[in-house]
DNA sequence: TAGTTTGCCTAAATATGTTAGGCAATTGCA
DNA sequence: TGCAATTGCCTAACATATTTAGGCAAACTA
């Protein structure tokens, strides 16, 4: 019988897919296998169960998010910056919906420390030089940065943010100017 | 033989509890039959669907939520009232992870319609009464305030501050003495 | 107290997760 | 090229979760 060439792999970027398709909630090591057309237990050489399978998934994830943010950063500064930067995180979120709920896995310290999240915070840091900010109000903002984009994206796919007339994109651009003004007037108390 | 006195009411309270133990996402209604010592088919009197059951206990911490934020808000204005019901979120979720991950369950239209949700709203907009920002910059604000909020206590939740030295809640007043500054010195461009 | 309703039960079908062990396709080496 | 070792996907089996249908006994109602 012919083989259907599976590997950690190929098994991962589909079950992302899939995640797009239907929702990370839904990705299950059965839905993989009728996707191969293959048998259930077949996975088990590729993947230890279905959390690492959830797990693989939300590391690629990570990864694709840091590489496109930091292709948006290359030769950016100061609110362009901070604006491409926000901007991959909510783009990302619309394109690959099932992708950006598992980059929202929480993930055992291992997988965590092995995971693209660094990346992410060090961006966020280089995106503050070009403010005037030193320790620890640089983390301060660090942390209101990444809070604020993930917040938004969240509440925003979920639907929080169509129940009145207001645009969302020109709440978007809004709040992306008043963290730009508030970092450029920070004076530290 | 002894009837166990089952009610939608208290399998949802049951399952919000659950959920704080052992994690929204584990709540089955098989674990709470056990916990009822009860058999699994019995559940179904009370609730239509394991979906139907992690959608009440969303509206139950929707509502709670709601109910704590209304409290903390009676008496108080401006910043006192903003710090207030940015703690009521972040005091909940650490109370209640369980429930505070159920809060965040998408729910449909119908659902939604039903759920404390609009009270929250009207309950951010009450505090920016407080500060002088006029439509659409308040609707704006609204969904910024949000997002901060739901997005700090989501990272600070999965473990995302706590690989730096600085302290997670010298980083939560930090904020929210921006974000007081930010609606205070707002001026519509 | 008899009749009706209601609550929890048993039984059974279906789906997912996971492990163990087998055979065939592929790879690597003489 | 041909054979051995490896690897990949399979069948089989079991545990657990979801859900529906129908039954019996407890609790209300009159």
């Amino acid at each position: 019988m012919i083989r259907a060439g599976l590997t950690t792999e190929r098994l991962t970027r589909a079950g992302a897919d899939l995640a797009d398709e239907v929702g990370f909630e839904q990705v299950t090591v059965s839905a993989l296998a009728r996707r191969f057309d293959v048998k259930v237990a077949s996975l088990y050489s590729h993947v230890k169960s279905s959390q690492d399978l959830k797990t693989k998934i939300a590391l690629l994830a990570l990864e694709e998010l840091a590489d496109r943010a930091a292709d948006a950063l290359a030769g950016r500064a100061g609110k362009d910056a901070l604006t491409a930067f926000a901007n991959v995180y909510r783009d990302y979120a619309q394109e690959h919906p099932g992708r950006y709920a598992a980059a929202q896995l929480k993930l055992d310290p291992e997988a965590a420390a092995a995971s693209a999240g660094g990346r992410h915070a060090q961006m966020t840091r280089a995106i503050l030089r070009g403010y005037d900010l030193t320790e620890p109000d640089q983390t301060h903002a660090v942390r209101m940065l990444g809070s604020v984009f993930h917040g938004y994206v969240s509440l925003e796919m979920a639907g929080g943010f169509s129940h009145t007339g207001v645009d969302s994109q020109e709440s978007w651009a809004w709040i992306l100017d008043s963290l730009d003004a508030l970092l450029r007037n920070w004076t530290t108390p």
